[in-house]
DNA sequence: AGTTCCACCCGCACGC
DNA sequence: TGCGTGCGGGTGGAAC
């Protein structure tokens, strides 16, 4: 369910059980969620010792000692936790990492989207990655050279992790709106200005994300307060809160896609 | 001849 | 019962 917030946030609630921690073995009840293998899983993982919990992207990135990477994407329904191994067992917690102390890394995904890899080279899972949105050295003069270079519909350039990492369509919406681009238009007939805005809005939607302990939309993932300050995202036919337009609902690249059209016009 | 774009689709639960 | 929907993204064929 997370983007680039809820997965920050994730991050930050898992370091302190996690930072230190060596793995003793893993219990999987839905193999086909790990990468290359369960069985690789089982073998590689018992002993090594996670030394550092980042993030990139969407996926949650557990450095690990002998030069290991293991990578956590939560997909639409994944959620992680830490709990003693003698705790109740929710039926959808797909893969358990037995630790040194007798807790329990669990990562639970209602839909089995998620994924889990163990890696020698980070490459091989992130290496795609466009640059992080939040990076200080990302600048919105790279932002916009990056958009001149594309000529897709908007919306689906901010999904497309290649081109940005870490933006979902909630964020991709309350930007598009921020910025008053409407998420249809295509990149290239929009002003460097314009772009501009967009670089900022997306900084401040994802900061304001992350300061909220990111968005909880359904029952899945609890704890964060985002989604109370939703300007159009799941607001199709509601007042915009700008000019009171009703806010505008349609499929984009497949995902529903809320804008209002007086504010943010086609052309 | 690549490269980019876009619809489809993957389990599952929930609400109308 | 049935259908539409979903905080994601890989895939493959179509379109530049």
């Amino acid at each position: 369910m997370p983007e680039l917030p809820e997965v920050e946030t994730f991050v930050r609630a898992l370091q302190g059980p996690m930072l230190g921690r060596t793995f003793v073995s893993v219990i999987i009840t839905w193999p086909n969620l790990i990468r290359p293998s369960a069985a690789e899983l089982q073998k590689k993982l018992p002993g090594l010792r996670v030394e550092r919990l980042t993030r990139r992207g969407k996926y949650l990135q557990f450095r690990l000692s002998e030069g290991q990477t293991l990578f956590i994407h939560l997909k639409m329904s994944g959620s992680l936790t830490v709990e003693p191994a003698e705790a109740p067992l929710h039926r959808h917690v797909r893969t358990i990492f037995n630790l040194d102390n007798g807790y329990q890394l669990r990562f639970k995904d209602m839909r089995k989207f998620g994924r889990v890899h163990l890696v020698d080279d980070p490459a091989r899972v992130t290496g795609h990655l466009g640059p992080e949105p939040l990076d200080p050295h990302f600048t919105a003069e790279d932002f916009v050279a990056r958009c001149r270079r594309r000529s897709g519909r908007l919306k689906p350039l901010l999904l497309n992790q290649s081109f940005i990492a870490g933006v979902g369509n909630i964020y991709a919406d309350e930007s598009c709106f921020a910025a008053r681009l409407h998420p249809r238009r295509r990149v290239g007939t929009f002003s460097d200005e314009a772009l501009t805005r967009l670089y900022h809005a997306l900084q401040k939607n994802l900061n304001a994300g992350i300061m909220l302990k990111g968005a909880s939309i359904d029952a899945v993932y609890g704890g964060g307060q985002f989604q109370n300050h939703f300007q159009v995202y799941g607001r199709g036919g509601q007042p915009c809160p700008v000019c009171a337009t009703p806010i505008k609902r349609i499929v984009l690249g497949g995902r529903s896609t809320h804008f209002c059209p007086r504010c943010q016009p086609e052309e």
